[in-house]
DNA sequence: CTGAAAGCGCTTACAG
DNA sequence: CTGAAAGCGCTTACAG
């Protein structure tokens, strides 16, 4: 059932020229002459002739393709990744492929889904990347780790990896409440065998510390980055027999669950209680009030790790082993001044 | 730089047996004798051999592997879609390969990104194929549509395609509505030119009539589908001197910007204003409250579509030219009862 | 049950 | 500036 397409054979008798000039010119290749090339580029355009993808990657030795191994597609930051990742490898003449690790997932094996297909991997992956090294190794082709889950020790995975500053924009967070006046700050953490959630957990409790406020258990409650989860969170803390004055949520979406129960509970954001997420997904500005939280800069990490892998690709090298992008503030309106003791009794 | 990779030359000197047989092993073809399968199995194992893609699809004619086109990622149903696709895909052995139409856009040339490379098309599909018809048509491969955003005409495009009755969803929503004492009931529309939007509406303006209900211009705002949108466009019908008490959104996530600013203006969902969407996102269960909504069956309309097309492949024939999967009503908490009107006074 | 040969549609050195 | 030949790594008829 494959159409019968149009090969180059064909165009090259259209045009009364070899094969092999009908590759150059289709290829862009110098040392044609332009009434050649014209006369080509017409019996092309006449034909409607397109390249067959598996023979020029067969006999070319690469594919112009790269590809994207991602775990789920419904994380809300994809699309933010892959719009970087797309505009580096369109730069460069390469096609983006995407597929799922469900697909492959039956046999952990990536190779069935890349050999031959792309000349490289850029795995996003917030998960373990364990379960899929061997195949990844035996494949022996270029592999970059966007936004890893977990930190495989550098002997284990020692995949170029790209990764934001999770610690220091959880920093920046906690220094954004401590300046608006808040001392009672609860943490809405994520699931902690993530290095996200560890570093971002880590900022939060050194942010404590060096503001000299002992910390307390009954603020630090957990999710698993949902808005659902988020919103029970919220509700645990705001039964406090103290509640909180300011809420950081480990990601905007459970920022965004952690909003809707300070409302439904008849409290208003920021002026009863401040929230601040981490991500700055697209629908943190959308949302109202607008949220303020701390940037992975998603675009230019895929635009990064897609930069790496073409560099290994070409043979450069990794530029640098872990690349770790700043982290940033953005302040948003979910955000305010802590109210005096006295006014809020 | 591509890999020095295993070959099935090496595998079966490795194993002791022609290539021919190999090859046979791994296609899980029959007639070979046990005894040779496992050592050509153990050869593949110590060797970590995959089969080269391109290479085998240049041979076989297929390449088991269907491409995906979408326009854009941030859809949020999008990765509901893709489930049921991937389902199916999965289950018949292909792989599937998600590409964004940003790639090839330049060319509007799908036949780059196809030929040679997938063995059919799946289309999802918000906007106008007429663009990526000429490549489509001469790349001469099967071609599924889902939830076209406009509705060519049949000689048009003639791909069979797979969508959701809005127009029947709209008008349960409006039941829905109706029957909990609205008569006062907004519409939120989207982008008039995208089908989905058209028949909502009409579904809406048809529900209207069957209740007797005389339409109001002030009642029939506009969005984008996004939430900021929604938001704004809630607004404005909450500035109305008489403003409606319930909202039909013509998607969740402008029902999410409209319930919003309900709760913003200090009233309450569905106390004062009752809100319905449309799609059941996965997130419209989350928000709170959890919003009434009209489902799309996404899984199984992605699931269908991949069905289609696989048949198309197998040249068994597309089953039906346009298949329009059901919608159904799903009750949550965002809407109730109207006031009585002195109540609300 | 096993294998030698041809060929899929290109590109890559290499000649002229 | 142009082209004939070899070969990329497989699968497909076809023999034995």
């Amino acid at each position: 059932m494959t159409s019968s397409s149009i090969t180059l054979a064909d165009v090259a008798s259209q045009a009364g020229v070899s094969k092999m000039t009908v590759s150059k010119v289709i290829n862009k290749k110098p040392g044609i002459s332009e009434t050649t090339r014209q006369r080509v580029m017409q019996a092309v355009d006449e034909l409607g002739y397109t390249v067959h993808a598996s023979a020029r990657a067969l006999a070319g030795g690469r594919t112009n393709t790269l590809g994207v191994v991602v775990s789920s597609l419904d994380s809300q930051y994809f699309s933010e990744l892959m719009r970087g990742a797309d505009m580096t490898a369109r730069d460069a003449g390469l096609e983006l492929l995407i597929s799922t690790t469900r697909a492959s997932h039956e046999h952990r094996n990536i190779g069935r889904l890349a050999h031959g297909l792309v000349d490289g991997l850029l795995m996003v992956f917030p998960a373990s990347l364990v379960p899929y090294e061997r195949s990844l190794r035996t494949l022996n082709l270029p592999v970059v780790v966007i936004a890893p889950g977990m930190q495989e020790s550098t002997e284990q995975h020692h995949f170029p990896s790209v990764d934001a500053d999770h610690y220091s924009g959880a920093r920046q967070a906690m220094q954004h409440l401590l300046s608006l006046g808040h001392r009672r700050i609860a943490f809405i953490g994520g699931p902690p065998h993530l290095t996200p959630s560890r570093e971002r957990l880590r900022g939060y409790r050194e942010g404590l510390l060096t503001a000299s406020i002992a910390p307390d258990a009954e603020l630090q409650v957990t999710s698993d980055f949902s808005q659902r989860s988020g919103f029970q969170a919220a509700r645990e803390l705001l039964a406090l027999a103290e509640p909180p004055t300011a809420i950081f949520a480990v990601n905007d979406v459970s920022a965004f669950g952690a909003i809707e129960a300070i409302k439904d509970a008849g409290l208003r954001v920021p002026d009863d209680i401040s929230v601040i997420g981490f991500d700055n997904i697209p629908q943190a500005s959308q949302v109202f009030p607008a949220l303020t939280t701390i940037e992975q800069p998603l675009l230019e990490m895929g635009a990064a790790g897609t930069r790496q892998l073409l560099n290994l690709i070409q043979g450069v090298g990794a530029v640098t082993d872990r690349l770790i992008v700043p982290t940033e503030l953005i302040v948003r309106a979910s955000t305010g001044p802590v109210w005096p003791v006295d006014r809020r009794m």
